[in-house]
DNA sequence: TAGTGGTCTAGACCACTAG
DNA sequence: TAGTGGTCTAGACCACTAT
């Protein structure tokens, strides 16, 4: 009597007992756990229950399923960093340019894909907010990117940029030209900083099909601002899966 | 027939129809929905299967559940903006240092308090692998903090250092002495540089209770570490709610 | 085909909150 | 007390995967 009731609920002290399994490493990275019947009939609850308790792990990222098969322990995917120096002109001035965000930390033998899409929007009010001479709803040009590793869709990343700066170069627009997007930003006028405003939230459901987030999987939000000479000239914003990704940023003790 | 089944589960699309009245504004923030019986009855679905989609869009972070209440369109909560400038020598090094993490954006009129409490742990390997001549497993000082604004827990902070560093001011163990911590390790050796690496996950279901998390809330976990003339003197890790933080980087474009 | 997870139901009961 | 959300059950049926 003493042990089985402690006023926490069922599904919560089957979730506690697994998560301390899988802490404990009773269950390895990729281990198949028992079966729902099985962790039903060990303690003592019904299948919906069981199956609530494993939906709590989900949504923690403890745990993936797949249907047919059964649940595993989820295995920690490769992480990405992303340092400053990624944005180093030596990265993407050569002769070599690397696509931006996968410049560091990759992994050899990856493959690497992109689509690229460039239309008109009306701007949307965090883009206003950080190009000058934009309101809400002004029409820009954005620049859509989705990059996938293996396969795996990675990030979205939108570009947007004012339709005087697309008639300034119309590389930009196109996509064309020596080096990657900020090399042709920089052709207009030099970048001089880069600011990147960090958040992180739960996908929304349809975002998780489309990107093929897990469940308990958050996504970083990044707003990335190129600083020129003329002002801020590009505002991105970037969906990136959390657990891909590290941000890394290392600078002098500000006076 | 043909828009009652589109192969979608009711569930999903229970949710994907509330996420879109809240998306076009039609629930504002802080909005009751109507009950489950209610929602039941108007989608021709069992309470439960209404309970699971609602269940999802609590997990999106959408919706808040308050029992014996109702559910309701969440509100945005403040977000606090963290960036470089807290470091700042002007701030820590001034008349009256304020906590670090809350220098910035910090709304008026809040209320701020904070528990600390330090101890002797052994090393985690995230500590390890940034403090040199520490092993996983090495005793080490722990200072543990956490954080509340207006009674609600904001963050914990968790900052790590030798048994010797503690040995050479009394001050750091202790938590006393003029500034902060950060103004008790510049005391030992200036600090050069703050390095800040970011990540992101959902909380554990304990963690969750004990941070006192809603269901959909990733968090932020940084590590910090202060690199001083005498090298990484100081590790910390963060753990803070992501819907109450963005972080702001701002750097020049590196050579 | 057999085993897995996923969805759904009707209904009982509990826990919390407001009036 | 009445209404709300939370938990739990037994059982039916569907969807997917492996063999």
């Amino acid at each position: 009597m003493s042990e089985t009731t402690d006023g926490r609920s069922r599904q919560l002290r089957i979730a506690d007992s697994i998560r301390a399994r899988i802490e404990a490493g009773e269950y390895q990275p990729g281990d198949q756990l028992p079966g729902l019947p099985a962790l039903a009939q060990q303690y003592q609850a019904s299948l919906v229950t069981v199956r609530l308790a494993i939906t709590r792990l989900k949504n923690e990222g403890l745990i993936v399923s797949r249907q047919g098969v059964g649940n595993f322990i989820r295995r920690k995917p490769t992480v990405k960093r992303y340092g400053i120096g990624r944005y180093s002109r030596s990265v993407w001035g050569g002769q070599n340019p690397k696509p931006l965000l996968i410049a560091e930390g990759g992994q050899q033998g990856k493959t690497i894909g992109q689509t690229t899409e460039t239309e008109q929007v009306p701007a949307p009010s965090f883009v206003a907010e950080r190009l000058p001479g934009i309101s809400e709803g002004d029409l820009v040009y954005v620049r859509r990117r989705t990059t996938t590793i293996d396969g795996v869709i990675n990030q979205s990343a939108d570009s947007y940029f004012t339709l005087a700066t697309g008639q300034r170069s119309p590389d930009i627009v196109a996509g064309e030209g020596p080096g990657g997007h900020i090399a042709r930003i920089n052709a207009i006028s030099p970048v001089l900083e880069v600011q990147e405003e960090i958040t992180a939230r739960m996908p929304t459901s349809p975002e998780s099909a489309r990107l093929e987030i897990p469940d308990g999987t958050p996504v970083f939000e990044v707003i990335r601002t190129y600083h020129t000479a003329d002002g801020p000239l590009d505002v991105a914003k970037f969906v990136i899966r959390a657990d891909m990704a590290a941000f890394d940023y290392r600078f002098p003790t500000p006076d």
